[in-house]
Formats: C-alpha cells, sequence, structure tokens
DNA sequence: GCCCGAGATTTGTGATCACATCTTTAAATG
DNA sequence: CATTTAAAGATGTGATCACAAATCTCGGGC
C-alpha cells in the first residue's frame, strides 16, 4: 500500500516465511488474501508478483477513487469539527515534509493517513474498507510515478480540502477531493 | 453471493474440505480470500461465518452498489448495441420466472446476471470486481430478504434500464440504475 | 428447575513433507 | 559465438500431524 515494492517485483512463500521467520502456511495465507484484494498478482504457474498496471487500470483505479472518496468526504463533513481538521493539518505538514526529502514512501504514507484521517470521521467502514482495497492496488504503481516525480511544493488540493471542511462548503469539498485524487494519477498517461 | 447460505450460518475447514473432497489447505485459503473480500466474516477465535448484516452497513453496501454501478452503467452505454439490449430482455425473462416460482436463489442469481452482461460492456474490470466484491457481501442478505419478501411482479426498473439504453438516454439510464439497486435494499430497515 | 463446571470433542494454526511443475543454469552442439 | 537441451534447483500445491484453544455435552449441586 505504501509503495515499500516497486511494480513488477517478484515474491516467493519461502522469501516470505524466511522474511518473517515463520514457515510457508501463514505467508501462503497472507499472500492469498493480497491476492484476492488485487494487492498482488497471480501468474498462471501460481508465482505471485507486485502488480504492473495499464493505463487503463490506473484509470479504473483513479475514477474509483474518485467516486468513493468524494463520497467518504462527503458524509465526514457534517462531523469534521476544528480537532479533526487541526489533526489533518498536522499531518499535511508531514506530507509536506516528505515532498522536500523526496522520500516516495513516506509521502505515499502521510498523504493516504491525511485521507484516511478524514474519512474515518463519515463512519462507513465498508466504504472505507473498498478504498483502502484501491489504494492497496495502486501502491507499487504509486511508488514509481512520485519517484519519478521532481517536485518541492505539497499537495495544492489539500489546502483547498482542509478549507473547504472549514467552510462547511460540501460541493468545494466534493470539487476539491476529486481533484486530488485525480491530478496525481492522471500524469501518469506515458 | 448468490445467497445459497443464510446469514449467521457458521462454517468449518473440515467441513468445506470434506464436502468438496479435499483437505483442509485448498478450504483454508478459499476461506481466507472470502474472508477478505467480506464474504464470510471471522470471529475473534478464527472461526468463519457468513455475516449478519447491520442495517448501517446494508445501508453502505447499497450506497456503493449505487455509486459503482451508476459509473458501470454510464461507461458502457456508448458501447450498448441492440444483441445486448435483446441479451439482457431474455435474462429478465428468467428474473420473472424466479419471481414467478417465488425461488429466492435463481432470483438473486438471474438478477446479478443481468446487471452483470451489461457492465461487462463497460470494459471495467476493476470496477466490475468492486461491484462483485459488494455482491459478495450482500448474498445471505439478500437471500434473506428475498425470501421474507412476497412479490409477484418482475422488478419495475429493469424495463426502464432497458428503455433507456435503447434511448442511450445517460441520465435516465443512471436514475434507472440507482433506483433499482437502491430499491431492494431499502425495505430492510426492520 | 436452573445453573455451573469438568471432561470430551471440535476446530483453527503453524509446521513439515512429497510431488509435480516451472525456472534457471550450464554444458554441448552447430 | 549463438542456440539448444538436459540436468539441477526452486517453487507452489495439497495432505497430514501435533497442539492449543474454543466449544459443546452432560451430569451434579444449589
Amino acid at each position: 500500500m505504501y509503495g515499500d515494492i516497486p511494480p513488477g517485483q517478484s515474491l516467493t512463500l519461502r522469501g516470505i516465511g524466511k522474511h518473517y521467520s515463520v514457515s510457508m502456511t501463514p505467508a501462503r495465507e497472507a499472500v492469498r488474501r493480497l491476492v484476492a484484494e488485487g494487492a498482488l498478482s497471480l501468474s498462471s504457474s501460481g508465482r505471485v508478483a507486485t502488480p504492473e498496471l495499464s493505463n487503463e487500470r490506473i484509470e479504473e483505479l483513479a475514477a474509483l477513487r474518485a467516486l468513493i472518496e468524494v463520497e467518504l468526504a462527503t458524509r465526514a463533513l457534517p462531523r469534521a469539527h476544528n480537532a479533526l481538521i487541526e489533526r489533518m493539518q498536522t499531518i499535511n505538514g508531514a506530507v509536506a515534509e516528505a515532498v522536500a526529502h523526496r522520500d516516495a514512501v513516506s509521502y505515499i504514507r502521510t498523504n493516504l493517513e491525511f485521507h484516511r484521517t478524514l474519512y474515518l470521521r463519515a463512519q462507513a467502514p465498508a466504504m472505507l474498507a473498498m478504498a483502502e482495497t484501491v489504494w492497496l492496488q495502486l501502491g507499487p504503481t504509486m511508488r514509481a510515478l512520485y519517484g519519478r516525480l521532481r517536485r518541492t511544493e505539497p499537495p495544492r488540493y489539500h489546502k483547498l480540502i482542509l478549507a473547504a471542511l472549514r467552510a462547511g462548503d460540501e460541493p468545494g469539498l466534493r470539487l476539491a477531493v476529486r481533484s486530488d485524487v485525480t491530478q496525481g494519477l492522471r500524469m501518469l498517461a506515458t
């Protein structure tokens, strides 16, 4: 999810087991779960690897993010009090720091934490689980994307999200979330 | 997914294995996958059972269906030719027959086949997978719902979907899909 | 009549093994 | 030197086992 593993990296059950000091069985179950969630792809011979997403697949996942996360943000809006907004602002500082250090992994991690902090307020666990499944599928690809990216300014749409939350502006919030979610993945059409 | 199993039914690995004439290992992997997809719930002691959904959870899943399936239908619309619409109409006949026979399981199966036939045209496998994950979570609950339901007429919104497809009417299609998806699950607020 | 608790049974977990298949390596051939 | 081929190694799969924990059963006590 956080892009620790680049796309196309292949994994073995015995290797995973050794890495975590367990036998093949728990490794197999974890891999099976991640395959079911789309976080790992299964070759015809049963080998697993992180997925290399096609542009079409990336567009789809970005559209899913937009659909689900806009809804989550909308549901969170009436419950978003000052303490939450301030917490999100603090996290956004960490995002900016990760960008400044050009640390792709911690950028992805803090960025998703920013979003998750808001969405937790929506009190919609099934929707949040769906959103996280999409994040999981995009993890390796986002790492490859942001690693290639040479950017120094923090995501501008985060500020718009915070402003819309403060103003209680639902249309503005929806637009800001959709833009934030879509923007990063749009430049991937290589 | 099709409601063969009622909500709250508990399953055992050895039982599943015996039922399919395999050992515990394949049964474990299948159960793990289904748990990851939300089709089965895992108790703290590791036992699995079909989930008994709360009303809040059902509302969430219905909202997810509306979001994702409206998008899928919209993407399928420009590619929906006559042959597809006729195929959907045939399936809708099977839906009506299942309703007439008060067969909940085959009603769910044919109803989902009606939707899936349309959504396959959207050429959006990740979205379709998400929609099917939601269906999987709702399966046992839909069985309990439709088993309770004493209805004889086929779903009216299917006709609206077919009409909107024929007319190329995108707003009408979106409304019809949203209504069809939401309608059945709304009466569940017991 | 109701509740509790000890024993018996069931169940999930992690480990290990045999085996078939896929992959890699390396030698041999042209 | 490139290509093919056979051997060696690596890998996933399904089965089985030991064990701990949870669940169930049933008899006894209040």
